[in-house]
DNA sequence: CGTGGACCTGCTGGA
DNA sequence: TCAACCAGGTCCACT
């Protein structure tokens, strides 16, 4: 079996945060289990951590990039992109931790925003066998809250508590969110504390299936600028990008997120 | 609804 | 070394 996938591009793009390089080998920890990859010509190996089920599930493989190149090659742009960066894939994560990593990633530089991930994962997440630590569960966090002081989030610090909470009373239904239009899930995000337009869309695409969301951060606001003159408020260029785009508009704004931070 | 400020804090690009 | 028109926004106030 092999399969359209670049790790490089895939697990470095910024869409995860706690992928690490060492040597060949890239580590992360997946579903609570500490994951191992290498490269290879037809897709990636499996070093250890994931079964079949669960890579298929994180990497998205029933999403045929091929397709996606197709459908939007139209825009001479991205099908530039997608030869630069054949084998990028968007990544489903676990909506807590993709939550609740997003919702710290405000008005932070992405070494700060690893930095503080980390702290929380090392002050209150489970150790695993190879020394790294999981992302902790809404009770694990709240169990000794206090302790968020101490993990440099700054004014993030209450938000992210507060979110913790309503995520542990259930008062977030993922699986609703999920079934929902992207619209209504985005608009019941923002409702949510530390959480605004640009993250709900993160959100919606990067773990609850919404492909048509497309985050506009500072750097995208400035490419879309750059390459389509698409300028002004949040809504506007957001939904600029999802006419022009379609249900693959979360693709194209990973490809053109990583073309502009490099 | 859209826009202007304040906002914790520290990684690291530029004085 | 050091500051900070910075950094993958959010929240609140106000037109």
């Amino acid at each position: 079996m092999s399969l359209l996938l670049n790790l490089d591009h895939t697990l470095g793009c910024g869409q995860v945060f706690r992928w690490r390089k060492e040597g060949d080998l890239w580590k992360g920890v997946v579903d609570g289990h500490a994951a191992k990859l290498r490269q290879k010509a037809d897709g990636a190996q499996v070093i250890s951590g994931m079964d079949q089920t669960s890579f298929d599930r994180y990497f998205r493989t029933d999403d045929e990039l091929e397709k996606v190149y197709r459908e939007l090659s139209f825009d001479p742009v991205l099908g530039d992109y997608f030869t630069r960066y054949r084998g990028l894939r968007l990544i489903r994560q676990d909506p807590w931790e993709c939550v609740a990593s997003y919702a710290l990633a405000t008005n932070a530089n992405i070494p700060r925003i690893q930095g503080m991930i980390e702290r929380v994962c090392r002050t209150f997440g489970t150790e695993m066998d190879d020394g790294s630590y999981a992302f902790p569960s809404p009770e694990q966090l709240l169990d000794r809250c206090h302790r968020a002081d101490g993990c440099g989030l700054g004014y993030r610090t209450d938000r992210f508590i507060e979110l913790a909470r309503l995520v542990h009373r259930e008062k977030v239904d993922f699986s609703a969110l999920m079934d929902m239009e992207y619209m209504d899930c985005a608009r019941e995000l923002v409702a949510l504390p530390g959480i605004g337009n640009k993250v709900a869309d993160c959100v919606a695409l990067f773990c609850l299936d919404h492909l048509e969301a497309f985050p506009v951060d500072i750097r995208i606001k400035k490419a879309m600028a750059q390459l389509y003159g698409a300028e002004g408020s949040y809504r506007k260029v957001s939904a600029f990008a999802r006419e022009r785009f379609g249900h693959w508009a979360g693709y194209a704004q990973e490809y053109i997120f990583y073309a502009f931070g490099r």
